[in-house]
DNA sequence: TGTACATCAGTGAACGCGCGTTCACTGATGTAC
DNA sequence: TGTACATCAGTGAACGCGCGTTCACTGATGTAC
């Protein structure tokens, strides 16, 4: 009869004395002190895998343990459950996007703001491209509340941000925008995700060009391709202002 | 030891006699002849769950069962599995989003085309934030490839069609689009779907006019708000073409 | 009209698997004396 | 310099649960004779 209020896991056995035997995996033990290596170990593994399988559908614990080449109890050691795991590896990837889309909005600076917009979009349908596991999985997992503080700093507000201040500076440079600004950066954002996901979704496997070019019309529709005397800010609504408002961005 | 090729599940316990006890669920048995009528209390369940949800995360086949007031394997009496039970729900909820759709855009017949694209526009948005399960599942699952006949025939068609013709009403009406007539339409669709996408997901809890409300602006932003003579046709690029061809409308 | 039989609309119990997680433990490495 | 000890970086085995699904079965109802 099992003793309430004492958990026992059966009869104990005899451990298999290990040594250099063939189940033995190729990762070496960390030096100590060095405990903090397999963090990052275990994160580039998630990653990797959901590179790989494009999908978050067999991102179990135990094959991300054996992706690193590590029991799946050790990664206990390091994350406190398998939502904050993948939470912070989704926070990784989220910063990556951002800074693929600095990078391309920097690298078309000298070819002007509406350029450098284009460039961020891009950089944006370039990343959902080829990290569609990664992608799927940040538009779906909801963010731990682990850390109070933290409550309404989605990661994604990166993203948005970027956008928005690409498109000040169209208006700033003379380039009319089609809406108010928080508004537009809000549904150029999301029309952007909306075209990505839902290529995703119907496994319809156009070339990339396509994405980009049907993003490059979002763009073409929402800041003017024609140049004006004076910044091109139309003026802020009710909507505008409310956006401005829940979309996060306030650091 | 276990004969191989004859599966045998344990010994054989007497049946518990049941007569009209209190584990007995309401639900009567059907008629003889009348067994298709669980299939659609099934589909009902289904639908249910998802509405009492808002989420799919604990739609089991025990669950819908127990809604249904009926034992988990009476649900293959008429669904091999459960991912056909799935996409029966969805193709019945792609039909009713498609079917709102036009019963708003009629309902706003006398109105002029820019009104009844608004209001097919606000249809989708009502339908997304009142059926947010459903929605969710809407763009996740993939279609199984039961029927060989109707792959490529992905019942979302139903929505892009209804936009698309809408548009071009606009079109013929005078009011020019932004974008050629495919495209314009593919953008707006998805468009719509990253907004409420967007929304769902950051689970901002913004009213629901907002959200109409920044799908009006990519309307504004779509289809000209003035007026012309003649149609308001822009020229097929590649793009458009490409869109034509891809996004499965072709009954 | 009575009755043996086939069919229909289900059911209770279990299979078998995979999952996240916990447990008591190991073996190498550094440290104090 | 040797050695007892604490700590660190893990591990093998199992728990316990929930899931989709299968199985042999039941009991009411219609039907043929």
């Amino acid at each position: 009869m099992a003793v309430p209020g004492r958990r026992h896991h059966g009869v104990y056995r005899e451990p298999v004395v290990k040594g250099r035997s063939s189940t033995g995996s190729g990762r070496p033990r960390s030096r100590r002190g060095q405990g903090e290596r397999l963090r990052a170990e275990v994160l580039d593994a998630v990653n990797r895998l959901l590179d790989d399988w494009g999908s978050d559908e067999r991102l179990t614990m135990r094959a991300v343990a054996k992706e690193v080449g590590v029991a799946a109890p050790s990664i206990y050691l390091h994350f406190a459950d398998k939502a904050e795991l993948v939470w912070a590896a989704l926070t990784d990837k989220y910063e990556q996007l951002a800074q693929q889309m600095r990078a391309a909005d920097q690298q078309a600076a000298a070819a002007g703001a509406r350029e450098r917009l284009r460039a961020q979009v891009a950089a944006y349908c370039r990343f959902a491209h080829e990290n569609a596991g990664h992608y799927r999985l940040m538009y779906e997992v909801r963010q731990p509340t682990a850390d109070p503080a933290r409550i309404g700093h989605h990661p994604s507000r990166l993203v948005s941000r970027g956008l928005r201040r690409a498109l000040a500076r169209c208006a700033d440079e003379g380039y009319p925008l089609a809406l108010p600004l928080h508004q537009a950066a809000h549904t150029l954002w999301t029309g952007l995700h909306g075209l990505v996901s839902v290529q995703h979704s119907l496994a319809i496997n156009t070339p990339m060009t396509t994405i980009t070019d049907l993003a490059d019309g979002l763009v073409d529709v929402l800041v003017s391709t024609e140049r004006t005397a004076g910044p091109g800010y139309p003026q802020s609504t009710e909507v505008d202002r409310l956006i401005a408002e829940t979309v996060l961005d306030h650091d």
